[in-house]
DNA sequence: AAACTGAGTTTATTTTCATGACTCAGCTAA
DNA sequence: TTAGCTGAGTCATGAAAATAAACTCAGTTT
């Protein structure tokens, strides 16, 4: 069968419809099953904003102790969080969990959902949380942009394909569809 | 005790470090409420890439059919998808989910966890499915920019402050610390 | 009439979450 | 010097959610 350069094969519907390889590795998935349990993104997020101790992200979350151990746990296995010794006078040595590079670059997932939730299910008082460029002042969002510097990219300007580590399937139907 | 304009107490350790508002009803809680379970955002994905009928969602999903039932049930409830039917000729009518505005707009948040997953969690392969502007053909990415026009905005560079919903607590402690 | 399809529902099993009690070491006040 | 407090957890148990597999049911094709 003719393929396109990126592998389709010719005569798709349109290149934002993808139907001819699998779901199963998408790197959404992966993202998902680190961060992609109830409490590993609001812990992120307490981290990003400062609350750093086990004890002191337990009151804020209000979560189980266990479950904020195990997932600890998990985002220090996993690279995102470091868990580190410091000293308060007066106090005996006390621990806390500080970002790495790889869970600061998890900041536009928590800025994209947060602004979702801004835009949609915010409540009758507005926003509890302000995001501002600290150089201007103005807000802060997460937006589709591309290499080229074209900024506030559409859903409808994305084209889709089929990377390296894309796993092809067969998934055609010759159906051809009227209006219900 | 005296303010800042935002609400914040003077003397607090930085902008950045949130301790006087409460995290309860941060508008990134309310967006998992609605997408933050386990299958609800891969249903968006797919549904962003064309796949949009009950019985090819399961099957591109591998996900229980009473789950998925649940799930495309709540996110046509909270009005990220809309139910459809249509008509393929020789066939029955069908149903098919699409994608409202407001599901429309998830789309950074899909793209920031594919894009971290292509960063952090991608195999040998390297990434399975690439994102480009239809226009100009470049790779799109969700990057932090601020209505100023400034892009890529690092971390570091972000100022967080308390909005008009937000909940004020009082979790000041007068500890002084030394490093470890 | 028998088998097939699409879009689910029901029921049973397994996994994950939540609650509350318990541990254990270092510090601190009596 | 012993009793109590704090930080950072673990353990046991019950509740809720996810998974798997069988079942329903109407329209369609053979």
């Amino acid at each position: 069968m003719e393929k396109r350069a990126n592998g389709r094969p010719m005569g798709d519907p349109a290149p934002w419809v993808r139907t001819d390889y699998s779901a199963e590795n998408c790197s959404m998935l992966h993202t998902l099953e680190v961060v992609g349990d109830k409490w590993a993104l609001p812990i992120m997020r307490e981290v990003f904003f400062g609350i750093r101790r086990f004890s002191e992200l337990q009151s804020v979350l209000g979560c189980a102790r266990n479950l904020l151990s195990a997932r600890l746990r998990r985002l220090t296995e996993r690279d995102l969080l470091e868990l580190r010794t410091y000293k308060v006078a007066g106090h005996r040595a006390r621990q806390e969990y500080i970002l790495t590079h790889k869970g600061r670059e998890l900041l536009p997932v928590l800025v994209a959902l947060l602004q979702w939730g801004d835009r949609w299910e915010v409540d009758a008082n507005g926003p509890p949380v302000l995001l501002t460029h600290r150089h201007c002042g103005a807000p802060v969002t997460a937006a589709l942009v591309c290499s080229n510097g074209h900024e506030h990219i559409g859903s409808h300007e994305i084209n889709l394909s089929a990377g390296p580590g894309a796993i092809f399937v067969d998934r055609s139907s010759k159906e051809r569809r009227t209006d219900a």
